[in-house]
DNA sequence: CATGAATGAGCATTCATTCAT
DNA sequence: GATGAATGAATGCTCATTCAT
């Protein structure tokens, strides 16, 4: 069954997501996912690989959307506000996989994977296009582009931590909405 | 000598900044440090507390500084700009502590150590209390002080650890003033 | 197809001359073969048996050909530049089989095979009878026959690999030669 | 202690005899010196290091010995005959060290381990050179030195061997002296 | 205080073998 | 017969911590 990688997958983002990559072991993973440790290797190489392989898929639908986004002839502020919404919207369906991708990307010792590169700094250069585009026309304020893309990734990606680490204030809705008004605020033009 | 101890936790600090906690190992300190790994543990119990030291000590930092702050009777804009040019010089003096308080202030299993706790969750409490005191001042736009409060400290910190892994645009000074920038066009009245 | 059989034989002893025993994995051999790893399973019960396979058709290749000498009527020297033509001929048909066979029945957790147990103890004896054989009649001179006859052995199973091992040198012929002349001059009388 | 160095590498010869190098595990050689398993990496790098420090050591004894046979001013035959009672007296006062010298100089896997190259390519390089002196001065035959010197170091490689194997004659000087007497008259003249 | 050898539970990974298809 | 996914015991190696010196 083709289904058995995404168990794996599945499996491993619940753990990475509550002990962080280093403290999750094949042995929990296996467990959890009620398969062999040798199971795990019929469809990964490494324990690594199964990290990389989740955010090589995440980049790769992000970069999608953003690049469907590029397509639409709507203002920056609407396709910043859509990708919070997409973005919002994955982390909705899959919580756990939104804490995972933001947790890992940080950590020194996974720089070199390629989906983590790809995640952490592609991704970025996208959000730099975006602005790019918006400041020529003049719909946002004079701001380095470079720089305001690393700095709004970085927001949002401290957003989703702080949701998962408040226990109470979980209201997405509400963080979504407060996040979204903070961006453009601090974008645009006054 | 007490200079033992802080020369343990400034070895520490160079290691973490570059491994990551997990990959850190106590033989790695005490190798650079050029000591017994046995010394390490006359001045700390566990590897754990080293970490618990380091964030004790800078939270305290930021906690007087920000409580210094709350008794000045500016603006919280300045308040604000305050603490950036404190958080940031913090930085410039030690580059490497500032990723450790990041990178390790997200990693799950180490929540349970009272100063990740602190710097974590009480840190965002106090942007909370100045930001409080301003929206009732009207110096600021209607907006959840809690969440934004949250979102500001993780946009400083995802800002931070963007500078470190960036190796072009290393020029802390633009984007600290990018940042200031960014964070006061999203809090400000139009 | 019985021919499948022999895939998985031939397979094999390419991989073991190169790897040894237990470096060579089954996975290995079904890649290499390209047949499925359970084919293996079809024709031999473990992977050991392949190799007691290999060894047993050998040392009945071997035993055959000593018994056809022994009905000869030529000298014992005829008969040992006979067998060593004949050996070095399987060698130089198939030399990647020669490694196998002196490498792996010195391997101490091998020696439970029969086949091993056969090639590596057997042969010796039937060396030793055709040394009995030389003695009586004075073609040899005054020597214990058991113990030259495992000398012997022992002195063509290690220049086989010998010439395997040294890049230079590989002129098998002269080898050939020159170890002819020394076993011979080993135990001729003067 | 510097003794336990000692200790594990001569129990891990003690098992590398019975099992080889492949089914020796560090768990066995922990269990049989009465040390924990990371002791051994207290003193090895890896477990393959415990290997190269046994041919390493014992090459050493080997070529301090060759070097001062050169400096001797005797025949070459006696030459020989003098390193030959060297090497069975090594065997002697340790038959499992030969054992494992012979076994494991022959795994192919183990060919980049620089005592094993050692061992196994340059000794006979020695032999080759006490050879051409021979030869120079007329004490043997006209033969390929280079050949020959491989041929001789298998022959004793592989009487090491068979001694082992052999459950009965086991009578060691016997068959030292007749491997002597077989190796003086393979390269004598008439 | 300082040392660093010793510990052993724990880890990622391998691989001969099985068996449902 | 042929397949190759699944298995899980076993492996080499690591590393935080202890403690006799």
């Amino acid at each position: 069954m083709i289904i058995k990688k995404d168990l794996i997958v599945e499996t491993s983002i619940k753990i990475l997501a509550q002990k962080g990559y280093f403290n999750t072991t094949t042995k929990m993973i296996s467990e959890k996912a009620s398969i062999a440790v040798g199971t795990i290797y019929t469809y990964f190489k490494t324990k690594e690989s199964i990290l990389d392989y989740i955010f090589l898929k995440e980049y790769k639908k992000r970069v999608e959307y953003l690049k469907s986004l590029q397509k639409l002839t709507c203002s920056h502020t609407e396709k910043f506000n859509l990708f919070l919404d997409f973005h919002f919207h994955e982390l909705e369906s899959d919580q756990d996989l939104g804490i995972v991708l933001v947790q890992e990307s940080i950590n020194p010792e996974l720089q070199h994977l390629q989906g983590v590169k790809n995640f952490a700094h592609q991704l970025p250069v996208f959000f730099k296009e975006i602005l790019d585009d918006a400041l020529q026309v003049g719909e946002i304020r004079e701001l380095n582009t470079a720089v305001t893309a690393r700095i709004i990734f970085s927001t949002i990606r401290g957003t989703v931590l702080s949701i998962k680490s408040s226990k109470e204030d979980c209201d997405l809705e509400s963080v979504k909405q407060e996040l979204k008004s903070f961006i453009s605020h601090a974008i645009n033009k006054y």
